[in-house]
DNA sequence: ACCGCCGGGTGCC
DNA sequence: ACCGCCGGGTGCC
């Protein structure tokens, strides 16, 4: 895998100041883009893709006359359970695509049918054979799906009440079962005589990474200009998805898998039929690779499409309105007005006089931090995220430099002077403010009251913290000067819950966080209660799991249109899709039934209707290019060559020393762990191992909590255990493993520990413990599980603020010397060049800082535990081209997200490997995207002889993983925990 | 007739 | 439901 490629060009050699010894290896394994590998442990969902086909048995449905349901023939029912009916405790309905409650299953076979679907010994799927134009009863014909394990005890219940199943045929139900009735199928359904084709895994994988590939029709190839409001010249593929994303909003034709027949509109899939016209999206997904601009789309559509294709009626400024609102007095006062006026202005970047205007304005506009120490993990749900903003209603507009710009403003959108929009949107930010409270509601449009279109201008644009910011600088940066747009960034615990407010905006920006606690918590959610224009989930995929809190709290949104961007729209797996569908609102596969029955089973048993209907499906809703796609035969995004280098570092004898006594005492405990075979329990003392011998890898001041060995089966005070559960938890969390919950699948966000030593979020654990009442287990260890043993993280001092602790005298690590031969090297070579000195342990970044001071080096940092506001100030130092500016940035690996934009870096020293390769590369992409114009030179610097080298060869059966894995089953928890185990012994050479 | 047969009332779970 | 089932009316040939 490794091409040897380290040449003496990149000037490593001995040196008097730092020395040391290398060889290298250039990393070429880099396209995976997709398909991150992720822990994955069933957790309290079913085993879906598990389940066989048991067999089939027909039966009837009673009670139609007291129903509205109809159903057509050959139309596909749900069956479900009614245990409260007060007539029979073993009820099952019977419903239509609808929901509609169609009849119910008679009673002699509702009996087995309960015990059945009670104990999930299998599911029961029905289609009606001859639905339609019964009065009384019809015949349904179910199909039972469930483990192959739980079969005979479904035939045997069945029997004990004189029903006999009939088995399933060949190959022919391999679909949706239906085409057993095929006298009178509908025309999706496969044609007389074709048999359904099964594929291989293999050919299913290849279809999937087609899936999503660029599809050359006109409505996705037109281009259309972006409104002139926009200040940035759109790239062509920007046109082209702007283009698209137009047409979606317009779109008048029928959702995907709907035709009009003799009056009435016919579903091919489930073949449900009904009167009313079914609406389609306006809107999509936007499946765009990272770095190709999706932001900038999306604001550019903001903008375009207000109504039929008619721009927003922006405010635009005229001169003398300029210099009467915004004059001197509010610049001075700026500081005291509730609302600040974020400046925006796209000439400015290039001239260094008003791009420090821009940036003050920018860090004066941006919240406060509030000086409450709110701990990282605290119990208010307002603090999920640690920085704390206060909420603003920002504006953005230009107060300066009208006379180049004014000649734009007059050509450009149809933009209505007097309309009710216009005259508030005029106000002054502080009048505004008062104005709002005087209107009250009189302007609010609420959800159900006011379904007009015109009624609705906002556009709501949820996306994870770390992006936030970068939101708010493209707005920015790309609206042009004279044009007025009311933004309110919702965040903070300030921020306003009026939804009068929030709809007299033209875009309301929040985090998934914010909308998942106030969805939550009480019912004021002011999200919740608006109608909006539009609603946005950027980098949507993180809505994927559909029991996520986000994602209910997503889903429960009204919007006119909807849109996901996401550069993954599949993470792992086809099931990752139907939270976006069902976000996306599209007919009937919003309920996971019939996402399930018509596409994703079909697809998981390789049925290649299922597929074909799939493709279609994404093709009609999707938009999707990557880096590679090209467009009039050009690439999309020409981006310079990327090189990966792994520099060998060795420990000098002292270093080594230490080193190997931490092993030593490390590998005997975990080889008695092994022995007693109790390693997964002692997870977390496993975990502070490896942990201690990759901090030693880098410098022996990082391992500081010498041994914390503790025999767990000793009786301990509460107070003692607790302290000891804490100490694991924080290891665990600053163990840069990167552990996830086993029940979201998700990284950990407020994190709780069990008594059995196992970190999950709070919410999720918390949901498992009542699900299973009174005896709820461990979901990794099965262990006993009770809600007041659950054990929270106590508040922490950050790292930012507590850096010195180390009251320790500096001594230099054979990795720092190493970093520094190569930046002083560098800086002989170049000056100017940027870096990046990343780190999963801040403590390394801080122990790094001396011996650059020392040897002159400016630098600035960004990592994890610093707020917000430090954040966009480092960032901004740091891209900044002027004289003087720091050229080097140390950062966490895993700070900032998949926004975070350094392309001024073109040179990488990564300090440490990290577990999950995908983590790393997401660090490369940081600099390595749209905007960068230098080949990026990448460093691993990789202890030999040691922990690191194993993660090396970790981190490579991870990517061959996550290259051949997609599509196939989901591994179980056992295999889990048996390549958790198999990872340990690597790593700790057993 | 402690039956059969007739025909009206009635109808999910 | 053009069914089944129920229960009241009825009753040789």
């Amino acid at each position: 895998m490794f091409a040897k490629n380290y040449g003496s060009s990149t000037g490593y050699g001995g040196n008097r100041t730092y020395s040391c010894s290398s060889s290298g290896d250039v990393d070429s394994a880099l396209g995976f883009e997709d398909f991150l590998y992720t822990d994955d442990t069933s957790g309290t969902d079913e085993d879906l893709d598990l389940f066989v086909l048991f067999g089939n048995l027909r039966g009837n449905v009673v009670g139609l006359r007291y129903y509205t349901g109809v159903v057509n023939n050959n139309e596909m029912v749900a069956l479900q359970r009614e245990p409260n009916n007060p007539y029979d405790k073993n009820a099952v309905k019977v419903n239509n695509v609808n929901g509609d409650q169609v009849g119910h299953i008679k009673k002699e076979l509702a009996a087995p049918l309960a015990y059945i679907i009670d104990n999930k010994l299998a599911r029961v799927e029905g289609i009606v054979p001859y639905g339609a134009k019964n009065t009384f009863t019809m015949p349904v014909q179910m199909s039972f799906w469930g483990k192959e394990e739980n079969k005979q005890a479904v035939l045997d219940r069945l029997k004990m009440h004189g029903f006999k199943m009939a088995p399933p045929l060949k190959s022919s139900e391999l679909g949706f079962g239906s085409n057993l009735f095929s006298g009178r199928a509908g025309p999706s359904y496969s044609a007389p005589g074709h048999t359904a084709v099964q594929m291989t895994t293999e050919q299913l994988k290849s279809e999937f990474d087609k899936l999503f590939e660029d599809l050359k029709e006109d409505d996705k190839t037109r281009e259309i200009q972006g409104p002139e409001v926009i200040g940035t010249q759109l790239l062509p593929h920007q046109k082209q998805a702007l283009a698209w994303m137009v047409l979606r909003e317009n779109n008048k034709e029928l959702p995907p898998f709907w035709e009009e027949r003799n009056n009435f509109f016919y579903n091919t899939l489930t073949n449900f039929a009904e009167k009313e016209r079914p609406e389609n999206v306006l809107g999509g997904i936007l499946a765009d690779d990272m770095g190709l601009g999706k932001t900038l789309t999306t604001i550019a559509l903001i903008l375009a499409n207000f109504h039929n294709g008619k721009p927003l009626p922006v405010e635009k400024i005229k001169r003398d309105q300029l210099y009467k609102e915004f004059g001197a007095t509010s610049v001075k006062n700026e500081g005291d007005l509730p609302f600040k006026d974020l400046n925006c202005n796209l000439e400015s970047s290039t001239s260094s006089g008003k791009n420090e205007t821009v940036q003050s304005q920018l860090s004066s506009s941006y919240p406060k931090r509030t000086k409450a120490k709110k701990p990282k993990y605290s119990e208010s749900s307002d603090s999920e995220e640690s920085e704390e903003w206060l909420p603003q209603e920002t504006r953005i507009n230009t107060k300066k430099d009208l006379p180049t710009t004014r000649k734009r403003s007059k050509a450009s959108c149809n933009f209505q002077e007097d309309t009710g929009f216009a005259s508030a949107l005029a106000a002054p930010s502080p009048t505004l403010k008062k104005k709002a409270k005087k209107k009250g509601t009189s302007s609010i449009q609420l959800a159900k009251k006011d379904d007009s279109e015109e009624g609705q201008r906002t556009t709501l644009i949820i996306c994870p913290l770390s992006v936030l910011s970068n939101w708010i600088d493209q707005l920015e940066q790309h609206i042009s000067p004279d044009v007025h747009l009311n933004v309110y960034v919702y965040y903070g615990p300030d921020r306003s819950k009026d939804p009068a407010l929030l709809s007299r905006q033209d875009i309301v920006l929040t985090t998934y966080n914010i909308l998942a606690s106030d969805y939550g918590s009480r019912g004021d959610s002011p999200l919740h209660k608006l109608k909006w224009l539009r609603v946005v989930l950027d980098e949507g995929h993180t809505i994927r799991n559909p029991n996520a809190l986000q994602t209910k709290a997503a889903l429960n949104l009204e919007a006119q249109r909807r849109w996901i961007l996401t550069g993954t729209p599949i993470q792992n797996s086809l099931k990752d899709l139907w939270s976006l569908l069902s976000f996306l609102k599209l007919k009937p596969f919003a309920d996971r039934e019939w996402w399930h029955r018509t596409i994703q089973r079909p697809v998981m048993m390789g049925d290649q209707g299922g597929l074909r209907r799939l493709q279609s499906l994404i093709k009609n809703i999707t938009l999707r290019r990557t880096k590679m796609s090209k467009i009039k035969g050009k690439p999309v995004l020409e981006l310079p060559e990327r090189k990966v280098f792994i520099q060998h570092v060795t420990l000098t004898e002292e270093e080594r020393q230490i080193y190997q006594a931490v092993k030593n005492e490390g590998k005997l405990a975990i080889s008695r762990y092994f022995s007693e075979g109790t390693v997964l329990a002692h997870y977390a003392d496993v975990l502070g191992v490896l942990l201690r011998l990759r901090q030693l890898c880098c410098h022996p001041h990082l391992c500081t909590n010498a041994s914390s060995f503790s025999g767990t089966g000793v009786n301990n005070t509460p107070e003692e255990l607790r302290e000891k559960l804490v100490n694991k938890m924080k290891l665990v969390l600053s163990s840069g493993s990167d552990e996830e919950c086993a029940v979201c699948l998700d990284s950990l966000t407020f994190p709780v520990i069990t008594h059995c030593a196992h970190v999950f979020c709070k919410p999720c654990i918390c949901e498992v413990i009542q699900s299973e009442q009174p005896n709820a287990k461990c979901p990794l260890c099965r262990n006993e599980l009770r809600l007041e043993h659950l054990i929270e993280c106590p508040p922490e001092e950050s790292d930012f603020e507590s850096v010195k602790k180390s009251d320790r005298e500096w001594i230099p690590s054979s990795k720092i010397n190493a970093l520094m031969h190569a930046l002083i090297e560098l800086r002989k070579e170049n000056p100017v060049v940027k870096c990046l000195i990343v780190s999963q342990f801040t403590t390394f970044l801080s122990l790094i800082e001396t011996p650059l001071r020392e040897s002159g080096f400016v630098f600035t940092r960004l990592d994890g535990s610093m707020p917000q506001k430090k954040r966009v100030e480092a960032i901004q130092c740091f891209q900044s081209s002027q004289a003087g500016s720091p050229t080097i940035m140390l950062l966490s690996l895993k700070a900032g997200g998949v926004g975070l934009n350094l392309t001024a870096a073109s040179r990488v020293f990564l300090m440490d490997p990290a577990w999950n390769p995908a983590a790393e590369d997401q660090c490369f992409d940081r600099c390595h995207r749209l905007g960068q114009k230098q080949a990026v030179i990448i460093t691993k610097f990789v202890v030999k002889n040691s922990v690191e080298e194993n993660m090396l060869s970790i981190q490579n059966k991870k990517r061959k993983l996550a290259a051949g894995a997609f599509a196939t089953k989901k591994p179980t928890a056992s295999e889990v925990k048996q390549t958790k185990i198999n990872e340990i012994k690597t790593l700790i050479d057993l």
